[in-house]
DNA sequence: GAGTCTATCGCAACATGTTGCAATAAGCCA
DNA sequence: TGGCTTATTGCAACATGTTGCGATAGACTC
């Protein structure tokens, strides 16, 4: 831990600096959900943020947290997708973009890198002219062995 | 109307013998519900469907509405998708599979027809072995004209 | 430091789904 | 037809988000 860049430090900072700048506030609680989502690993679903959010300050409510992390997305700070039961689940602007594919063979779920995903992205741009989120990628289908598992 | 195929009834009348064929009961709310399914566009959220049937028999319940259409799903006549908000969305098996992609621009909703998500279907091949599912495609991105825009 | 403006908070109610459980009734067999 | 088995229902409670509203408290000015 507590390495040279120091993101946890730099998270709740530059929030601060985002948040001020557009004439908004900055107060405890978000001050503690900036800290809980730069402790999380950048793949946290709402619920789970509520907890950990309640956990390091009880007086906090869902609508609360669910209202600021409406505002890390708008500050560009963190993107949000649903996954395949419909919840939302929370990444960090400073993981990497990256979508996701969920097989309903296994229930394995990998994440699609940005040089992965590029060829992709530019057979969706050509075959329907829209420039796909790669944040928002999220597929749904069968993992090479349970493909191989079901084509026996 | 009533045209040569007539598939409101051929639904209620094949999903009737699909449950029965599983060993499975034959019930009026499933009459109803089908019934409610086929009326539609094929393209509803579970919320609308349940209000649909409420509408048609007010003694149903969500959770039965619900667990029908998991049945539905089970049985290969439906399938569901989460849109853009979460929610989760229902379309028929007579409804030939077909994608979405969403426009964070303008909110314009399109959906990609099977011979037109080939290509983009072989890249995901491509890139990560995964054979994705057409029915849960369900992209986020920028139409052209929102491109043109932001360009400008 | 005091006063003002208004963004933000916490609460409570709502919306959409999901789940456990006891009561009901569909389908089967004698 | 009558009785049995158990799938299905309806209810009620819960889970996860969302929204409206009055109260609170940041931030700014004087």
């Amino acid at each position: 831990m507590a390495n040279a860049s120091d993101p946890k430090e730099t998270l709740a900072t530059r929030l601060q600096a985002a948040v001020q700048a557009r004439g908004q506030r900055w107060t405890e609680q978000r001050q503690v959900i900036a800290d809980v989502l730069a402790a999380s690993d950048g793949h946290a679903t709402g619920a789970e943020l509520v907890e950990l959010v309640r956990a390091a300050d009880p007086s906090a409510t869902p609508s609360t947290v669910y209202r600021t992390l409406d505002l890390l997305e708008e500050l560009g700070f963190a993107t949000h997708h649903h996954g395949v039961d419909g919840r939302e689940t929370y990444h960090l602007e400073e993981v990497v973009a990256h979508g996701h594919v969920h097989c309903h063979g296994c229930g394995a779920e990998v994440e699609i890198d940005a040089d992965v995903a590029k060829p992709i992205l530019a057979a969706i741009e050509r075959a329907t002219g829209y420039a796909a989120d790669l944040d928002h990628l999220s597929l749904q289908g069968r993992c090479p062995s349970c493909r191989a598992a079901a084509a026996r």
